[in-house]
DNA sequence: GTCTATAACTAGATAGAC
DNA sequence: GTCTATCTAGTTATAGAC
């Protein structure tokens, strides 16, 4: 019943883990060996470089994240609805995997041009799925927003924030974190 | 009238670009010289180390930011007038330098950790700052926020993500910017 | 698939001349 | 205050044995 966890897994798990503590031009590719359990050549097996791990680890959060969201939303059919479930998923993606979702937000400009264009890509698909609920609101609900693309931004940005201070043994869990900027969201904060 | 600014000036201002488009780890001081003007060498008649350098920088720009925030604020008098203040003032900040608070939000865990304490204290006590102007929100005028400390980083990381995207030449200016993310804040999104 | 050894290079920091 | 030269250590990546 002991997962037998594929090396190259467990180099990219372990990668990003030591890039979000070091960053990547700050690790070195000997630490990440000893931490993966080889010699610091053996690396060269798996990956053909130490921007080819980078990539691969972006490349496949990305993806990853566009289709649980997409998988997530199909549950879902009013805007309202969505954007309560893209909270949540954005939240709780984060939270879940900080490592990953930290290197994927803050090591693109170590990206080199041609793995930077892929990763933005993608990015900016994920963005478009939550910038369509926030239009979607507007047209069919008359949400207060006049620029989808700056409200997608702000969302985004407060959501991802939560994995830069949450402790699972904190006081506040995942889904009271989600609830309270869901309402913030809809409501704000001043009471009518 | 050729403002002449002391080479430990251009060094810092030229550091926080390079610091942001390469990260701290990834820059290096033979770079950071030639592009102020001077040889590798030299850096060190200004400053004792790269790690001084870092500091510096961050140390500096957090003072900074208490600093004029707090004399912001002591021309708004009721809490709504000090959040629309504090909203306008971290999102004016943050895109008017975009590279000292870039490298100040995102460069923490490379600071060694005598400078980590001195930077982190202050970071809390801006934060504090907006922290008790939602709290009397809350107290004086029934804002409806269960965690004061949770609608901080909120609002925080929402306006400080501006300078992530933000161009002088796109179609919103910071005014606009900031009156959208009041309402978002005061009112939310949904219509009444 | 992992090891060891090493090549080729780069970086932070220092020393002493001007 | 800036220059050049250099020390020392650390880094990515490769090669070939096991």
């Amino acid at each position: 019943m002991t997962e037998t966890i594929p090396r190259r897994e467990l180099i990219l798990q372990e990668a990003a883990h030591l890039f979000r503590e070091k960053s990547y031009p700050g690790s070195n590719l000997r630490e990440l060996a000893r931490r993966s359990g080889i010699q610091g050549g053996s690396i060269y097996h798996h990956f053909a470089s130490k921007q080819e791990i980078l990539f691969q680890l972006m490349d496949h959060t990305m993806s990853d994240m566009i289709e649980r969201l997409t998988e997530r939303l199909a549950e879902a059919h009013t805007p309202l609805e969505k954007l309560r479930t893209t909270v949540y998923f954005h939240i709780e993606y984060h939270v879940t995997g900080p490592d990953q979702t930290y290197i994927t937000d803050e090591e693109l400009r170590n990206l080199e041009p041609e793995n930077y264009l892929k990763v933005v890509a993608k990015r900016d698909r994920y963005q478009r799925i939550v910038e369509d609920i926030l239009s979607a609101g507007k047209a069919e609900h008359g949400w207060l927003l006049d620029e989808p693309k700056l409200y997608t931004r702000a969302l985004i940005k407060m959501c991802a924030g939560v994995s830069t201070w949450f402790k699972p043994e904190g006081e506040l869990n995942i889904e009271q974190i989600a609830e309270a900027y869901i309402n913030l969201f809809s409501n704000g904060l001043l009471p009518r």
